[in-house]
RNA sequence: GGGCGGUUAGCUCAGCGGUAGAGCACUACGUUGACAUCGUAGUGGCCACUGGUUCGAUCCCAGUACCGCCCA
């Protein structure tokens, strides 16, 4: 059955895949040998919302091709697939989808039936990556797919898993280590979303905005002499000033400043630093004071050299706050709107002032420093009333503005607010796109700095590799800096956070245990219920199941006055339920003075961890840990795992922490970094520039061969592939060049078993005879030594470049034209089995790279027992490699080109037969000339060479030990003919003189490697040696 | 501002101590026992610039310019 024209990819990857999934065949540990040693991938966990893009394909394909390459070495290899659950992103995409279908807003729902929409959702949709990832041909272990949020609770059937059981235990472990904390830290809050989001997930943009300058004036009217000099301490400027000028991009903020700073060594701010300044904000009888202080955080040269300090809005100013003992004013609710809770902005602006005087007010959370006509507002329109009431007052900077009317000439002046227009670097959510705001919240961290020595460590000592190294430096440098892990979301989608809360009754405000006597009797009880529990501070504990935490509570209230000891405990839903519970239970043993009424009521922290934690378990929590697994003892710590840069601190280093500090080993030997995926200009891919390209779309239109190819030849190591569809064009026609190959082999009987016996398969190793065979199987052997050279080295471009050259450059132009007339003679046999054998090996060495045509290609061509992905790889080497055979062909080769150059030049036409005259020639080009004669007559169109000599009308081919003579007519030009061989004389003198100079050099030759030296002077002699040649044929030419 | 890359043929990129390669594009010819998604032959490069190391630099070092990315 002959075969197609062209490989028909659409109809055969589909079938191909299923065959690959029927049988198995990604199975971990398929096609291992015994004893076999492990080699094993994590896949980068695609998000569960996600589908496939341009730096997914490259991902996965550099992975399928180390995986297929290992697998197919007989290594006991697993691929593990998976997707993680992304919190905020999965969320958003299900509110979307409640929205579109008209249902209530995820607020009206009650947590648990929201989070089963959303694994309602996820059954449904969840799948799409993982069969956009069949489809590019990776070869994962699908039956082992993961999901980070796989057995918790709630989960539906069939996703029963143990992530959620390592999730929870590790957070517990950590917890217990105390490298688990909770506290009340500036975050970055994402206002559309209402969490805390890590400073990883925030994006930082330009943006244009704008610098106002205010004056903040002295308090009681004081005065000082403000100075300025230039460079040379010359006085520029010298002016008294009753206040103190403060620039800022947010003047809302104002509202909440606890101080203005100035550096140590700005003497201009000298005389007023401890003195107090007031905001020129808020009602006008209760403006507030704050202090000058010195911190080296403000730049004397930006600005005005003071800065405010907003501890509770801004990570700088959170640092001098901290260390000046500056509280933190919250202004923004949880959607970044000015505050309307707490106490009134007299009772606030009361306790802030008397803060600046210096006295301890204690915790600041209720003080409410937005004034009542501010409070709801947006935060923008809070910065629009804002600068409208200081600029009415007079107390922005101005500018004098001049303008001259144009009709009466008349000049007018006129002071305007000082605002410059200025870009400024603004934080907007990655996923949520609007603007972040630091906001002051309670949120659980890791204390990253305790956990991150042991992975900086890991690396040093290499016993984690990251590659190219220049990435090392990235992954040192992010470490050594590393920031508290803000771990804590307030989302519903993700694992809760495995922590309860109780009101602590130890030491309420209003209860005494007045007696002493260690109990409680009525009046007391009634002291805590009336005053102490509202404001009763909170103990917690983590565990993973509530009956642990109860234990932990009953411990915890053992201490307390009889008969509160005794409380049994109970779950409730929030701190509010709790209070009710215990006042409910407390009047009840009021009443009946029955203790086992007596209730103690905890509650659960609502909020979820950041997905990075359950991803950062990657490497255990797929191998099933907690669980001892043989999975886990056979394939961790894993061999490889490939990422784009753009994840090394999102999730290498994360995972590097947390493996280390949980299981003590590193979770992978070797990290290969790519590149990002880029457009054919090299800009960065992205939905509003429009220049996305859709990996399904190129396999849709070439196939996912020809995609592969291309990603793979451009993964040069440290390098951003520019990918355009001209690419996986150039390289869909490869995939038909080799298709096209194996048509003619089998047209011509290479894959026909020889009569009346079965073909061995695969193809046994053939042992040829002719120089022809030898010789292409020498290229096969130093192919494979490239690929395997190349893969072992994560050079995917190489091993690309290598294949590509071998298998278009040597098999299709040469081996195959020599195969014609090989396959009438003598040798027609040997060059069947050699070039059956030599389209295996090609094939077997393009499956990891192109999986499906070379399957395809492997089943058309004989009858298998087994599938190529699952074929050997071969293990031949230098030991194929014919010296003479490969230097006869090579001669053969450079005769056949010198022939077909010069008939072209010489406008010879293509079909023309010429006579091959053979006007000298040494004994390695007779013998070369005679035993392969066929070929050059045929690849060179000419007759069989004849000695004789050049005459008129001929032209001149010179090749190493030999030259000839080729009649093209009565009449050459004998001017075309000089010129071309003026030019090939002429350049051959140029590179010769430069050898010979190089070689006349002393100290070349004293220095210089003495195979170098000895290569040089054979590269002279031949280029000599052609030089004569060409001479001789010019002398010739011109005597005619 | 700090860090990391890049600058090689018209374009996209390899190469990285011994005077340059591929694909695409371009030119001419061509249906020669598979392939026009092809073949044959060509055109095209002071390897950004300036110094240095070296017998020798596209390659190593330093600096300059421009471009990109990451972090402030």
């Amino acid at each position: 059955m002959p075969m197609d024209k062209t490989f028909d990819a659409a109809a055969a990857e589909a079938r191909i895949a299923a065959a690959w999934e029927a049988s198995d065949a990604f199975a971990a540990g398929a096609n291992a040998k015994p004893g076999a040693p492990a080699f094993s991938v994590l896949i980068p966990p695609p998000n569960v919302t996600g589908s496939l893009h341009i730096g997914h394909a490259l991902n996965n394909t550099l992975q399928d091709i180390l995986v297929r390459w290992h697998r197919m070495r007989g290594f006991d290899t697993l691929w593990q697939p998976g997707q993680d659950h992304a919190g905020i992103a999965t969320q958003m995409v299900v509110e979307r989808k409640l929205a579109a279908e008209g249902k209530p807003a995820r607020k009206d729902w009650d947590r648990k039936a929201f989070t089963d929409e959303i694994w309602t959702w996820k059954a449904e949709s969840g799948g799409t990556i993982t069969e956009q990832l069949k489809r590019l041909g990776a070869s994962c272990d699908w039956s082992r797919n993961a999901f980070t949020m796989s057995g918790a609770p709630g989960a539906p059937a069939g996703e029963e898993g143990n992530f959620h059981d390592a999730v929870i235990r590790v957070f517990v472990d950590l917890y217990d280590k105390g490298l688990i904390y909770r506290g009340k830290r500036l975050v970055n809050w994402d206002p559309r979303f209402e969490t805390a989001i890590s400073d990883l997930e925030v994006e930082n943009r330009e943006v244009d905005g704008h610098m106002w300058h205010f004056k903040y004036p002295l308090a009681g009217g004081a005065t000082y002499e403000y100075v300025e000099r230039d460079a040379d301490g010359r006085i520029t400027l010298r002016e008294t000033r009753d206040y103190i000028s403060i620039a800022t991009t947010r003047p809302e903020t104002m509202l909440g400043d606890g101080a203005v700073a100035v550096h140590p060594s700005d003497a201009r701010y000298a005389p007023i630093v401890g003195q107090l300044c007031e905001i020129p904000v808020g009602p006008c009888d209760q403006r507030r004071l704050i202090p000058i202080i010195i911190d080296e955080y403000p730049d004397p040269g930006f600005g005005s050299g003071a800065v405010k300090i907003t501890g509770a809005h801004d990570f700088n100013d959170y640092g001098v706050a901290m260390r000046n003992g500056i509280p933190l004013y919250a202004l923004m609710d949880g959607r970044a709107r000015m505050r309307e809770d707490g106490l009134s902005y007299a009772e606030s602006a009361a306790i802030a002032t008397r803060a600046a005087r210096g006295e301890d007010v204690g915790d600041v959370s209720a003080v409410n420093l937005v004034p009542e006509d501010l409070r709801g507002l947006d935060r923008l329109d809070a910065r629009r009333r804002v600068v409208e009431a200081i600029t009415a007052e007079g107390l922005a900077v101005t500018v004098l503005h001049r303008e001259i009317e144009p009709e009466t000439g008349a000049e007018h002046l006129e002071n305007r607010p000082l605002v410059e227009a200025k870009k400024i670097m603004q934080p907007f959510g990655d996923r949520s796109g609007v603007v972040i705001e630091p906001m002051l919240t309670d949120q659980w961290f890791v204390d990253t700095a305790r956990i991150v020595q042991p992975a900086i460590d890991a690396v040093r000592d290499g016993r984690t590799r990251i590659l190219p190294e220049q990435h090392e430096k990235v992954y040192f440098h992010w470490l050594e800096n590393i920031e508290p892990w803000t771990i804590s979301r307030q989302l519903w989608w993700g694992h809760q956070i495995p922590v309860w809360y109780g009101l602590d009754l130890h030491s309420p405000p209003g209860f005494a245990d007045d007696e002493g006597d260690g109990a409680l009797d009525a009046v007391e009880l009634f002291a805590l219920l009336a005053e102490g529990l509202v404001d009763a501070g909170e103990r917690h504990h983590a565990a993973a199941h509530f009956a642990d935490v109860a234990e932990a509570f009953r411990d915890d209230i053992a201490g307390l006055p009889q008969p509160l000891e005794i409380s049994r405990i109970v779950e409730v839903a929030d701190r509010a339920a709790a209070v009710d519970a215990l006042a409910a239970s407390l009047a009840d043993y009021t009443l009946t003075q029955d203790p086992t009424h007596l209730v103690y009521p905890v509650w659960r922290d609502p909020d979820v961890l950041d997905t990075w934690f359950s991803s950062g378990l990657w490497p255990i929590g797929t191998l099933g840990w907690p669980e001892d697994t043989p999975e886990l003892r056979k394939y961790f710590p894993t061999s490889t795992l490939v990422t784009g840069f753009d994840i090394i601190f999102f999730w290498v280093a994360r995972m590097m922490m947390m493996q280390l500090a949980v299981v003590g080993d590193v979770p992978f030997r070797t990290v290969y970094v790519h590149g990002l995926v880029r457009d054919e200009k090299g800009a960065k891919m992205s939905k509003s520039k429009g220049n996305v390209i859709d990996p399904l779309d190129l396999i849709d239109a070439y196939g996912a061969d020809p995609l592969r190819f291309t990603l793979t030849s451009m993964a040069a190591m440290g390098r951003d592939p520019k990918l355009g569809p001209k690419h996986v064009e150039a390289n869909r026609n490869f995939v038909t060049k080799i298709w096209n190959a194996t048509r003619f082999a089998e047209m011509n009987g290479v894959f026909a078993a020889p009569a009346g016996q079965p073909a061995a398969q695969p193809a046994a190793q053939p042992a040829p005879t002719h120089t022809v065979n030898r010789w292409i199987m020498g290229e096969v052997a130093r192919a494979r030594l490239a690929v395997d050279e190349a893969l072992g080295a994560y050079r995917f471009n190489e091993a690309a470049a290598v294949l590509y050259g071998f298998v278009w450059g040597k098999v299709c132009d040469w081996y195959v034209e020599f195969a014609k007339p090989l396959f009438d003679g003598a040798h027609a046999d040997e060059t069947r089995q050699t070039m059956r054998w030599v389209i295996e090996q090609s094939v077997t060495l393009l499956h990891p790279i192109m999986p499906f045509v070379t399957e395809e290609i492997w089943a058309l061509t004989g009858q298998r027992a087994r599938m190529l992905v699952h074929g050997d790889w071969p293990a031949y080497g230098a030991e194929l490699i014919d010296a003479d055979a490969d230097r006869q062909m090579n001669w053969v080769i450079g005769l056949i080109e010198a022939v077909r150059s010069a008939r072209a030049q010489m406008g010879v036409p293509a079909g023309a037969r010429l006579d091959l005259i053979v006007t000298e020639a040494d004994d390695a080009a007779r013998a070369a000339l005679a035993a392969n004669g066929a070929l050059i007559e045929r690849l060179a169109r000419v007759t069989p060479p004849v000695s004789g000599a050049a005459a008129a009308g001929t032209i001149a081919v010179a090749v190493p030990g030999a030259s000839f003579a080729l009649p093209i007519g009565d009449v050459i030009d004998v001017a075309a003919e000089s010129a071309r061989l003026k030019k090939a004389a002429d350049k051959g003198a140029r590179d010769a003189a430069g050898l010979r100079g190089r070689l006349g050099n002393a100290r070349f030759v004293e220095s210089a490697d003495p195979e170098v030296i000895e290569d040089t002077r054979a590269k002279l002699a031949d280029l000599d040696e052609e030089i004569a040649r060409l001479n001789a044929a010019l002398a010739q030419l011109a005597a005619m």
